[in-house]
DNA sequence: TCAATATTTTTAATTAATAAAGGAATGAAT
DNA sequence: ATTCATTCCTTTATTAATTAAAAATATTGA
C-alpha cells in the first residue's frame, strides 16, 4: 500500500519521510487542523516525533505549494490540502468550525476596485457568521 | 478643543478615560497599527500608561464595534478606525504594507456559493501581492 | 460627594511559533 | 551496497503576542 502522497513528495522534489508523509495523511483525514492537532495524530503513528517537526513540515509544505495556511483571528494557524482552486471558509463566530466555501464562478473576488499599484496575485476571503448548531443554541 | 472621539465613545455608552481617547487618536492617525505601535503613540503623550491597557481598550473598541481588527498572517493584529463599509486590505507578501481596497459596487464577495447554513454576517478580503516599491526591487 | 462600577497598573502566565545545535535519516553518486 | 553531502529530526531554549489576576485608581450616575 502505497500512499499517494509519496508520489506528490517526489513531484516537488521533497525528500520523504516518515513525519511528512504523516503530516499529508493527518491533513488529508483532518482539513482545517491546527499544528496541535496534527502533531497528536502524527504521534499516535510515530510515537517519537516532536512538535517542532511538525512546525517545520508544515511551513515547507506551505512553501512548496502542497498545502495552504488560513489564519483566522483568534485562533492558530490552520492548514489544508484542498489547494489551486480559489475556494474560501466559512468560519462561526462562536465555535470556531471552518467549512468550505465555493467562491461564485466569475471570482469577482479576485480583483479589487483599485490595486494601488500592487500586483495581486491571491484574494483570501473569510466569511463570518454563526454555524447551524450555534444558531440553535442562541435562541 | 474636545475631541470628536468622546461624544463616539459616549453614543456607545463607553466610559472616557484618556488612555481610551488616546488609542482612539492614535489609530485615527495611523490605519493598520498594532498594539505595539498604538502603545508608543499612546505612551508618548500619557507616560503611565500600560500595554495591557492598550489590549484591553482594543479589544472593547473591537466589541463594541467602534474599530476593526484585522490579523494577515504573519503579523500582530492590527486595527483601524473605518468601518462599516466593508472595505478590504490589499497585503505586501514582502513588506506587509497595507492599503485599502473597495470592493466592487455590488458587493459580490458577501455571498458564497453555499453557506452550508450559516448565517454570514461578514465578508473579510485580503488581497495579497506586491507594493509598488517591492516590485520594483525585485526586478 | 458617595457608592458602584469599570478601568488601569503591575506582575505573572499562556499560547503559538521560531531558533540553534548535534545526531540521524535520506538521496545521489559511486 | 557504500559513501558523502544534504536535509531532516529531536531536544532544548527562546521569542513574540496576547491574556489573566489582583490591587489601586478613576469614572459615572445618583
Amino acid at each position: 500500500m502505497k500512499s499517494a502522497y509519496e508520489d506528490l513528495l517526489k513531484a516537488h522534489s521533497l525528500s520523504l519521510t516518515s513525519v511528512r508523509l504523516a503530516v499529508l495523511e493527518a491533513l488529508g483525514r483532518q482539513p482545517h487542523a491546527d499544528a496541535a492537532t496534527i502533531f497528536e495524530s502524527v504521534q499516535s503513528r510515530i510515537t517519537t516525533a516532536s512538535k517542532q517537526a511538525i512546525y517545520n513540515n508544515l511551513n515547507t509544505l506551505v512553501e512548496h505549494g502542497l498545502i495552504r495556511e488560513i489564519k483566522p483571528k483568534g485562533q492558530p494557524s490552520l492548514y489544508e490540502t484542498r489547494i489551486g482552486d480559489n475556494h474560501h471558509h466559512i468560519v462561526c463566530r462562536s465555535c470556531s468550525h471552518i467549512v468550505d466555501a465555493n467562491c461564485h464562478g466569475d471570482m469577482p473576488c479576485l480583483s479589487p476596485v483599485d490595486a494601488h499599484g500592487f500586483s495581486i496575485d491571491e484574494a483570501e476571503v473569510i466569511f463570518w457568521g454563526l454555524c447551524p448548531s450555534c444558531r440553535k443554541n442562541q435562541k
